[in-house]
DNA sequence: TAATTTAGCGAACGATCGTACGGTAAACGA
DNA sequence: TCGTTTACCGTACGATCGTTCGCTAAATTA
């Protein structure tokens, strides 16, 4: 049997990726030491061994799909220029994560925003601080195409990123609950013909 | 002690309210008969007795709040004709209900899509139905507004339940997450603002 | 090489889960 | 008025929950 110190680090990566598989069809609370232990083939002590307890898990299972969003949607278009570039580049990650899901049950937050809305405790105030950073981020790419004249300022950046946001989280239910095939593409079109639907008039 | 038949009709109605408020908070999987039977003063064994399984209590919850869903904001909007009047008395209902829900932690609905969107059973299927029935009530009312010349058909009427849809889930976790008491009413706005913004370009 | 650390296992704990069974007492039909 | 129905309770069941132990054995350090 491997101990070594990284050979334990990699096991608790293992713990958390299969616990975000867990959690995003059963939801974070119906996330158990026992039968994620059986899945990954280990005693219930050496699943919550390197975390302690449940609540730290379901902390790290949170932390860990938050960030496999950030990964799948932030980062690719960190390559684009700011504004109105890199807008466009959210607006195609984001969708082409709604139809394809790194989780097995559509996107994670919007999921765990439902579940943890009413429950006060660290695990919300994790989720809405990442909203909020969220929010802010595609607030801050939309003023700044505002700014540059790139697209209309008829909607206000908060109603924008509500309106975008919104059929995000439309689609997902399209895609998840409704099994509607081709909800990901008419989002897509969608939210791009938002952002610069009103420049028609703008141009006359 | 009465046992009249509508006393126990009344019990049953009184059981399927509080597992609403319940599982408002902790999920149709959270609904459990043990402190539900504690927050009613009754026996474990009288609160599942009317329904049988837990199974059916779950059911009928869920009904139980699909309905209020409907009642919130489907039936208020059948006073006024088909078409544009109803889709705005359907708008200002739909918010109304966001901003001061009947359940304790925003739309019932929504919540429990995000939860049962992946587990396949007779809870899902109810669900998906409801939805269905609901975005086609809405979808009605569009086409038949933009059939009468009441409003722009820039968007498709799909488009617009999805977009209309999604402002009121993004405005749900404004609310409930995010804790922004202006949210309802920047939805209302918003909702009003798309379905008749574009026919400023067509005023032209 | 010898001593220490530690990753993970196996077993057991009290608590709570959903369910089942028999009893009680009030409401109902004859 | 008397037997039947039934709403609900109290209790107990096996299963599973999260957590806590002592143990083994490999990795690490001296």
């Amino acid at each position: 049997m491997r101990k070594s110190a990284d050979e334990a680090r990699r096991t608790r990566d293992r713990i958390v990726g299969t616990a975000v598989l867990q959690a995003s069809t059963e939801g974070l609370s119906g996330l158990t030491i026992g039968t994620l232990a059986e899945s990954l083939g280990m005693s219930k002590a050496g699943v919550v061994g390197p975390f302690g307890s449940r609540s730290e898990l379901q902390r790290a299972t949170l932390l860990r799909a938050m960030d496999m969003f950030t990964e799948a949607v932030v980062t690719p278009s960190l390559a684009a220029p700011p504004g109105l570039p890199r807008l466009r580049s959210l607006i195609d990650s984001w969708c082409a994560y709604l139809a394809d899901s790194p989780f097995p049950n559509g996107c994670f937050v919007t999921a765990a925003s439902c579940e943890l809305d009413g429950r006060p405790g660290e695990l919300r105030t994790h989720l809405r601080d990442a909203v909020t950073r969220w929010r802010t981020f595609l607030h801050d790419q939309i003023a700044t195409a505002q700014s540059a004249g790139d697209i209309p300022t008829t909607l206000t950046p908060d109603a924008l990123v509500t309106t975008l946001t919104g059929i995000a989280m439309s689609a997902n239910q399209e895609i998840q609950l409704l099994a509607d095939p081709t909800a990901a593409d008419r989002a897509r079109t969608l939210m791009h013909a938002l952002i610069s639907a009103f420049s028609d008039k703008a141009e006359h």
